[in-house]
RNA sequence: GGACGUAUAGCUCAGCUGGUUAGAGCGCUGUCCUCACACGACAGAGGUCCCUGGUUCGAAUCCAGGUGCGUCCACCA
């Protein structure tokens, strides 16, 4: 066996690990040995085909990982599937404006089939890039799997929903007001509008009978109505009316309606109705049948029936409005206001509402359920009447998907009940186009192209939500009826940052509930957003952001899992920078180093069989903590408690199982007990740190890779006496290393000084000894050890004889020049000792003495608890 | 405007259904290269558990109110 290096070195080892996973094809459920009658799967969340990777990816990857691996190694039949996300919007604006650097051409210069051509080449290099970046993060991922929201089985999933939607009558064309972007010529939808504070004017104008104030004067040259609330006494009178208004390209009519949504306190009550360009006045426009006047186009500009002010945008039109107006006297005063100005979430550009065509998902118009046969949805019968929203609502609220943290259950709930038509269509061409097709008044849907001569396409694509709301089963081969639908169709966990809660989750349940009549998946795990030491988010500007490529090479890819993991909650915000990694990097050495001491003195781990025979009382208090960390841990990642199963593990390895009991091994050793635990250690830590893990199984000898190999089983109890007896024997080394009194020498440096004398007499090995002496661990003496008799001082505590090997173990003279103390400072040492010891036996300091002492108080609440409720009872 | 979350050591956070003297990691101080590891060992300092009330034998924990911070939703001209 070659030598293991002092310290661990990441970079030497990595590559070619994760190449030997990946060549044994475990990775692919198929393929895995052993019978398997448990499918675990997740499908990862796609990342942006044209994205890099960064520190939200790590998390969804680290935590995805960690569950993978763990129900690989209890036998399940895993499986994690990769894809990508075509990202429609993002890649095309991206594509855009590369073209735009590199030639100066627009896509409208390259025409649609030149521009999608140039689309794809992007996206094959940018693939790559995110492909090597998965795997640097020791992703066990299926690659023969790997899905595409654009790719060819996806687009067939796509066009049967869309057909099966649209017979069902829930996909509808009509004339919309739509959030409109002018910069990315395109729609939004509804939660793809984000707000900004900004500071506006609000402009009080005549109008006709009435002083209403408005943010938009320029949309006055759309007005057709004026609404005010039917409680309203000031205005009840003129409901119904129609009045001429003069404005500034003269006289135009408008009707009084009167609408609940109108606040009376607001302005003065009285609100003017632009259908074209508000979402609010659409609606009420709808309930009374007002008629529509569009007046700003889809360049952002004034159109040409606005007379003088056709071809400006609306913010110059604005301004030479309110002039004009002022000159005729209709501006009653102008006020400072604080509103919210809604912008497109990618570009920032002010959106402008406006009607147009449209595709959109009904989600209150029933339909017959198509139950499952399968996996069906509890509570719903096949062909029973419901609405799409419904089936989001059931779902969840009977808890056949539990999401985690469950606090999001109520945001999905009430965003559930908020929920508008989804328009699914958008005015790009990179995505999947609508399989719809015209000829004169002919239309035709489907998943194929009608034949025939003079069919055209609708030109536009769908929401890219659209195909991600399909991705746990088109990845799964749907709408063929594949093996893998079968086996791994709903899948058990989708794992994801809460801020796609709305955006894809919700869809991917209305989506997979109305086509397969099954849940998508059981769990839902949200995990927070990254972010840096100070709670900032990671970005350019600020400078903060983080590689995850970066810390992976410095310091390790698993010490930067294990900070992604450990330390969060799920669905919480967690915070990560270069110190934090680094600790986990020194723990990733620990374990490295503990691997190196058991291995130090052996061939392989796997050659000797294990001879659990517990010796000593070190021996059986090991075993027992190591059998009751295996049970908590396995039990906490069952649940989920990824943070709190990486912490006790971290505990038990570095502050249990290397401090006490490795020290205690140096003195004797019970190599058998070591090799358990090591071996154990590696499996459970495997799903955390794969690398490392990996490395050390390697170095050990281990016949297959540790990947699949079987997660440990936490044999036999924690004898509760044995756990008290260390406890106590901890206790009472921490006691003599605690030993203060006035003493000329700082308490510190009393064991120190002990241990360097004790040493330097050959007496002591290293300080570990003396723990072992102090308490009776080891069968050595000091009488033993040095060959001659010395006295030690000793107490019995409990039924344990503990020996402290101090006032004749020492060569005074000899040990002077080391010491820098007078004789009489270690006697006084020695009577502390001993003080210190009946401390330890009489105070109370001791675990098992405590427990006592609780019992006790327990004892008398509940008496006192007792008198109190006999009290009670008497006074009644 | 509505909802949700959160407040514990200098920093980042644990502390479950109320019960010993409130914990960890990092940082800080001291000692030590002892043959697994200085990416280490041992020890130490450091807390009015946001405030005010209440429930209780007992509150960091439960309840009410307040304050600070954060997030989401809605968006009213």
């Amino acid at each position: 066996m070659k030598e293991m290096s002092k310290a661990y070195d990441p970079s030497s080892v990595e590559d070619a690990i994760y190449a030997a996973w990946e060549k044994s094809g475990f990775f692919n459920p198929d393929t895995l040995p052993g019978k398997r009658a448990r499918s675990f799967s997740i499908v990862l969340p796609p990342p942006n085909v044209t994205g890099i990777l960064h520190l939200g990816h790590a998390v969804m990857l680290a935590v995805q990982d960690l569950a993978v691996r763990f129900e690989r190694m209890r036998g399940a039949k895993a499986l994690w599937l990769p894809g990508t996300d075509h990202a429609a919007i993002a890649t095309q604006t991206k594509v855009e404006k590369l073209l735009k650097e590199k030639t100066g051409k627009t896509r409208h210069d390259l025409g649609r089939e030149a521009f999608l051509r140039e689309v794809e080449k992007f996206v094959n290099e940018s693939k790559d890039t995110i492909h090597r970046q998965i795997r640097k993060m020791g992703s066990s991922c299926d690659w023969s799997r790997e899905a595409y929201t654009l790719d060819e089985p996806r687009t067939l999933a796509v066009r049967t929903v869309f057909k099966m939607m649209h017979k069902d009558g829930l996909i509808y064309r009509g004339n919309r007001i739509v959030n409109w972007c002018p910069q990315c010529a395109s729609t939004l939808a509804d939660d793809e509008v984000e707000y900004k504070p900004a500071k506006e004017k609000l402009y009080w104008i005549k109008y006709g009978p009435f002083v209403l104030a408005t943010s938009r004067p320029e949309t006055k040259l759309g007005d057709t109505a004026v609404a005010v609330h039917p409680d309203d006494p000031r205005y009840k009178k003129h409901v119904g009316k129609k009045y001429m208004i003069p404005g500034v390209l003269g006289e135009f009519e408008v009707v009084v309606v009167a609408d609940p949504v109108v606040d009376m306190k607001f302005g003065s009550g009285v609100i003017k109705v632009t259908p074209a360009h508000d979402f609010t006045d659409f609606e009420i426009a709808q309930r009374h049948g007002v008629t529509m006047r569009q007046v700003i186009g889809e360049d952002g500009k004034m159109m040409p029936n606005t007379g003088k002010y056709a071809g400006m945008t609306t913010a110059e039109a604005r301004a030479e409005i309110v002039k004009d107006m002022d000159k005729v006297g209709l501006i009653e005063k102008i006020e400072d206001y604080d509103h919210n100005l809604s912008v497109c979430y990618r570009c920032e550009h002010v959106i402008e509402p406006l009607p147009k065509l449209q595709w959109f998902i009904n989600v209150t118009k029933e339909f017959p359920f198509r139950q499952s046969k399968r996996a069906p949805i509890k509570g719903l019968k096949n062909g029973q009447k419901v609405t799409l929203k419904k089936l989001m609502q059931h779902v969840v609220r009977t808890e056949q998907i539990e999401i985690i943290p469950d606090r999001f259950v109520k945001t999905y709930f009430h965003w559930i009940d908020n929920l508008r038509d989804w328009n699914i269509s958008r005015q790009i061409w990179f995505g999947h186009q609508v399989p719809v097709w015209y000829r004169g008044t002919e239309t035709h849907v489907g998943v194929e192209p009608p034949k025939g001569e003079g069919w055209t396409q609708d030109p536009d694509t769908l929401d890219t939500w659209f195909s991600s709301g399909l991705w746990t089963f088109s990845t799964l081969g749907w709408p063929k009826a594949t093996k893998d639908i079968k086996t791994f169709h709903p899948t058990s966990v989708m794992e994801t940052g809460y801020d796609i809660l709305f955006f894809w989750i919700a869809r991917m349940i209305l989506m997979t509930t109305y086509a397969l009549g099954e849940v998508p998946f059981r769990t839902v795990y949200l995990h927070g957003l990254v972010r840096d030491e100070q709670g900032r988010k990671m970005s350019k500007s600020l400078g903060n952001i983080i590689d995850p490529l970066d810390v992976a090479k410095k310091y390790g890819t698993d010490a930067v899992r294990l900070s992604l993991l450990i330390g969060t909650a799920p669905g919480a915000d967690s915070r990560v920078w270069d110190e934090k990694i680094a600790g986990y990097r020194n723990f990733t050495n620990k374990l490295w180093n503990i691997a190196r001491f058991i291995l130090g003195t052996r061939d392989r781990l796997s050659a000797i069989p294990y001879t659990l025979s517990p010796k000593t009382l070190a021996d059986r208090w090991i075993l027992g903590r190591y059998a009751a960390v295996v049970k908590s841990v396995t039990s906490k990642l069952e649940r989920f408690e990824f943070s709190s199963a990486g912490e006790e593990l971290r505990d038990f390895t570095w502050n249990e199982f290397a401090d006490w009991y490795l020290e205690i091994s140096k003195i004797q050793k019970n190599e058998g007990i070591l090799s358990h635990i090591l071996d154990g250690l590696l499996r459970l830590w495997h799903p955390f740190m794969p690398f490392i893990t990996e490395a050390i199984w390697e170095e050990s000898g281990g016949k297959n890779l540790l990947m699949i190999e079987a997660w440990p089983v936490g044999k036999g109890k924690a004898d509760a006496k044995t756990q008290r007896d260390f406890a106590l024997v901890q206790d009472v080394v921490s006691a003599i290393r605690n030993i203060r009194a006035d003493y000329r020498v700082p308490p510190s440096k009393t064991v120190d000084a002990i241990v360097s004398a004790g040493m330097q007499l050959g007496l002591l090995r290293n300080q570990s000894e003396l723990i072992c002496h102090l308490a009776r661990i080891s069968t050595l003496t000091v009488e033993q050890k040095a060959g001659k008799p010395v006295g030690a001082v000793g107490a019995v505590v409990r039924d344990m004889e503990v020996f402290v090997p101090l006032s004749g173990m020492f060569d005074l003279e000899k040990g002077k020049a080391r010491l820098k103390h007078e004789r009489d400072d270690l006697a006084k040492y020695v009577s502390a000792l001993q003080l210190k010891l009946e401390d330890a036996k009489f105070t109370g300091r001791a675990p098992a003495l405590v427990v006592e002492s609780e019992r006790t108080k327990l004892a008398e609440a509940k008496e006192r608890l007792s008198r109190t409720e006999t009290q009670i009872a008497s006074i009644k």
